[in-house]
DNA sequence: ACTACTAAGTTCAAATCGTGTAAGAAGTGC
DNA sequence: GCACTTCTTACACGATTTGAACTTAGTAGT
């Protein structure tokens, strides 16, 4: 509790989150189990569980047999209980999922965005037109919806009445929070959408177990997702993370922020490809970054230039690993990004490698490297984690504040 | 509480530690304040305060008129309850000193090293005499020394059972924290030399106000605390804030971690006197870093070579800065270390300009950069508030816990 | 079929704590 | 003496955890 203070209720409020949070991340757990994980009294844990139990956010689910004694009952978040939205609000498209609290999808409807800075409106108009098409489409009760979370490709500062700056949607300072809560009456957070992807990472994917990581991704843009403790990482006002802008090369090429030699300049794909192109590689079509990058890759085998250009940028890529290693000492680094992707499947081990000679030895031999093991759509499914999250923070009390 | 249960008792402790953290925090308070400041009813406030009084933790200290009714009472951590001392361990002295609760010094005393790469047990050694010297100098009672801090030049991994890693002085796995406790009963917490004196910064220095700063040393070495919430971060294993072995040049100059192109390696002190000496500046005294750097900042109004080296150096810290501004956002960044107040007492506005070069609007825009306001010695006087925060989070329970 | 046994889960009184209300004490100025 | 503000004290109230006693459910042996 920090810096305010503690009343009794409060306390009762904790003891749910723990008892949830431990149900719902530790799978299905016994009451005695439960005990030993949360250090409660097994009539505290009783008293809980039977109230959650009560209002139908927990339920049984089977039971484990015990030495000649009673069996212990195992317990699960009710997957029906409730459900959230993800909205991913894209350059080229809005992806609106519902998944019920088991995190399996439910319905999905995609918009795509034809125009290159679309307005505001449009997309507010597309993630609400969403919202209700999944809950038709996956007939659900509207009430039962207990939160969307919306991923935008910029940066947020909230994540209450959340602005939003997007440079690659030409946004400046939208309330999209506002805009949207305006809209409907479901509870609303925004963030961005590395920071979501990395929350689902970290929850589902190569993140799992880990409490201090980084989910470095790597497409046309550079970013990372700081995760501390557990949680996302914002800095004062939520722009943290722009690991594409750090400078590695002093005076080197000089990137589309404006500043010059920034890691975004040497591993993003434009850049990359960029770099193909002046080491003399064929001029690729400029309409198509991912293909002409897998061309890169296909090329390494049979040309020298593609091979110099890759090895580059693996040594490019490492020394930016290294800087998040030395300066962040995180224990987990999760390369995502379709163009970190790429490059991760076929020379992860170098990598591995040359991140060793950038960084110290010490960090180093504490931190371990993996590649995102979920899609792109995983933007969606992070953000439907928002509420979720705050359901498990406020002990299931979440729908309750709305509607009371 | 995290991920923990909350007992009835957590919650009286919560609130003796948001009292007592406000009233030693927010100056001297009256309990109307108190009750504004904590929101807690005036019944809780005063019978906490009641409490703290009855202990001797906090005393009355002035009162204040109020528009013609009854005065109110101020209310001040009573700087005599308890004392704590900070300790210093570095490459060629250990500094102990003693300080009150209100944080002045009592004590001093500071016992040279001229070996290069010291024991472990000198250390102790004399990190245990200093302890009784202050003690018996500054004529307090040992029952109520809190805690010792310690200070030390390297990696912590602890803080419970503090093992150091140490590369200047030769250290590799040292136990120091168990080492210590053999040596007395007084509690101890140990932890990196940089850290602490971010810490001391934060708290009586530069960075007062911020939550989420960053404390940049540059000397010989290169290195930042990072504070993130109010408290500095440590990682995994608490070797985060090597912000001096990032790289900022990609294949650059060598670096004594092994690496090339760190930010050491261009703006430490012995990479800037390289530089300088590469570039055909006078061939410096070896064993006097500090005297070759105030040496060559004098020779820049009429030497063009000195004048370009300092400029270079300038553009490297501009650079490490705005890596720092672009991956953690934070609300403040503070300059210290004594070849970083000898650049930044000549060169800050420069350095503000440049770090606006390459960092990006939003989050530049969100920074101010300040110089440290605390010499080097605040190193101890960090180390030293490592007991007090202890107290302050415990609601001064802190001592009884050891003496129970 | 009966009994003993074991482990899991539940109930209940006791202790603790903050809140709110109310009444009063303490100090100041008019 | 009176109005006003700041503490202090007292007490009922509701909410919470806890430990100990108690109930429940299943197993194993006879």
């Amino acid at each position: 509790m920090d810096g305010r203070r503690t009343t009794v209720r409060d306390m009762r409020r904790s003891n749910r989150s723990v008892i949830l949070t431990s149900i719902y991340r530790q799978g299905p757990l016994s009451r005695y189990e439960l005990g030993h994980e949360t250090s409660l009294s097994a009539a505290s844990v009783s008293n809980l569980v039977g109230e959650l139990l009560d209002e139908g956010i927990v339920e049984e689910a089977g039971s484990v047999e015990s030495d000649g004694g009673r069996p212990r009952v195992l317990l699960r978040v009710a997957p029906s209980f409730g459900y959230v939205v993800g909205a991913e609000v894209g350059e080229t498209r809005v992806r609106v999922e519902l998944f019920d609290l088991a995190m399996t999808v439910l319905a999905t409807v995609v918009y795509p965005i034809e125009t290159p800075k679309p307005a505001p409106e449009l997309a507010v108009k597309y993630v609400l037109q969403g919202l209700d098409a999944v809950i038709t489409q996956a007939g659900v009760p509207a009430e039962r919806v207990l939160g969307l979370g919306v991923a935008v490709a910029g940066v947020v500062e909230g994540p209450a009445d959340a602005v939003v700056h997007a440079q690659t949607l030409g946004w400046d300072g939208v309330p999209l929070g506002a805009m949207l809560a305006a809209g409907t009456s479901i509870p609303i957070q925004v963030d961005n959408g590395a920071n979501t992807l990395g929350q689902a990472e970290m929850w589902f994917g190569a993140g799992r177990g880990a409490t201090d990581a980084v989910v470095a991704l790597v497409g046309s843009g550079v970013g990372a997702a700081l995760v501390t403790g557990g949680t996302s990482y914002r800095g004062t006002r939520s722009s943290a993370g722009e690991w594409g802008h750090t400078t590695i090369m002093y005076g080197g090429r000089r990137c589309r922020c404006g500043a010059e030699g920034c890691l975004e300049a040497y591993v993003g794909a434009e850049g990359v490809l960029d770099r193909y192109r002046l080491a003399g590689g064929p001029a690729a079509r400029s309409d198509d970054d991912e293909a002409a990058f897998i061309g890169l890759l296909g090329a390494v085998d049979s040309s020298e230039v593609a091979a110099k250009v890759v090895e580059d940028t693996i040594g490019y890529l490492a020394a930016g690993f290294a800087n998040l290693v030395n300066l962040v000492n995180p224990e987990r680094i999760v390369l995502g990004g379709w163009a970190g992707l790429l490059l991760g499947e076929r020379y992860l081990a170098e990598l591995r490698e040359a991140v060793g000679k950038h960084a110290l030895h010490r960090p180093y031999a504490q931190v371990t490297i993996e590649l995102c093991e979920l899609g792109r759509d995983a933007v969606a499914l992070g953000a439907a984690t928002l509420p979720v999250l705050r359901l498990l923070r406020e002990g299931g009390t979440a729908k309750r504040v709305t509607t009371a």
